[in-house]
DNA sequence: AAGCTTTGGCAATCCCTATTGTCAGAATTC
DNA sequence: GAATTCTGACAATAGGGATTGCCAAAGCTT
């Protein structure tokens, strides 16, 4: 019966800290763990890594692990939510900067992606090596993101006349993938453009005699 | 100085239990552990399926689980190649009845996959559900698997003046794998033959314009 | 400077699973 | 039926990681 307890919730004291005040700075920890994991998942894979790893490479102590995810997995959603937002935007930005025509704008967010993958090992494995499985939430977060890429997909190749169903969308999106997982395989051996034309390939082909 | 230890080793006395002698023994323990894996990864997933729950699927103890393999990893393997093994077959003795057309082979080959996903879900999810990143080991039987499986593509397509580039076949098999995943997430409403001619779709148009 | 927070490090605890060891009873041979 | 090997169940051990608790040093505030 004594209030003492939750007297802390009760009064936020409104203190600063090292210039910021406590949501801020519980921000920013929540980032820097955020930053550290998709290294950390990135390097060793989900699967290997542990709490205390990710709070090493954060600098910080597993103690605001806690503060910030309830498991390991909201971590993980987290870290692929801000990787896919990240890539969808930058790809989109350069498919709406490369003009109008499909085709032109397709080969560019392709481009896009690939240089981006190139340029972020640790991001393109988050991402790509697979990451299905682990949870349910998981699996949905994962879901979310390739229906939005998917979408974005559509919209690039986007004609009046032409739909698309969902099963071909998520042909092509696997289709890229798995280009890309291949290239990553074999060290981002091809040129960026090669690899580009050839992902290209399986969209295109299909804009003309899509029934 | 005792060679009593010992003498097991040396003196195989061919006794037989049940009806067989010991290598047939292991082995059908070995197998039963495999089908029991197969059916409890496919189910739960190999990162919350452990070495007991296997053992109890497959009515053995934990004992003979150490007598076939050494870690967890070799089992997944074994599972990994058996269920390729057996899917791959399945496909291309469905191609070679479908005679001689390369757009033919392709919808019998792809019927037939998408035939044995929907009546092996179990298999499906073995498959196709990524357990990539769990071990380089499992990685490369994974690679070897879809690497096998590509070229049976690349052959059932075969016409004599049409080279398919190693990211192009990737891209095609990675495309027909997401095309599954997606219909398996939505339980196998669509029918085969919708889902066949989707797939089909994504090589067939890369058969006449591949420069 | 005194009195609060916050921080970072450490260790204790807990829980789950792999791995190994032991043993009594069943099956088989001679 | 006596000796031997195989089998299935269970206990013991070992090891790793998550989660929580505690404390001294450092950072604010007044």
């Amino acid at each position: 019966m004594n209030a003492s307890t939750t007297a802390a919730d009760q009064a936020p004291p409104k203190r600063r800290y090292r210039g910021s005040a406590v949501e801020e700075r519980r921000a920013l920890r929540r980032q820097q763990l955020i930053d550290a994991a998709i290294r950390v998942y990135g390097e060793n894979g989900y699967r290997h890594s542990g709490v205390k790893q990710v709070c090493d490479a954060a600098g910080l102590t597993q103690r605001y692990f806690y503060e910030s995810f309830a498991h390991s997995d909201e971590l993980l959603i987290a870290c692929y939510e801000q990787a896919a937002r990240w890539m969808r935007e930058d790809n989109m930005a350069a498919a709406q900067a490369a003009g109008k025509d499909p085709v032109m704008r397709s080969r560019a967010m392709l481009r896009a992606f690939f240089q981006a993958l190139k340029e972020n090992p640790t991001i393109g494995r988050l991402l790509l090596i697979e990451i299905r499985g682990i949870s349910p939430a998981v699996d949905q977060a994962i879901e979310k993101a390739l229906k939005a890429t998917s979408d974005d997909i559509a919209r690039v190749l986007a004609r009046p006349g032409i739909p698309f169903d969902e099963l071909l969308q998520a042909g092509i999106l696997g289709g890229v993938i798995h280009i890309a997982l291949h290239w990553m395989a074999n060290g981002y051996s091809t040129p960026v453009d090669v690899v580009t034309d050839t992902a290209l390939k399986l969209g295109v082909s299909l804009l003309d005699d899509n029934e």
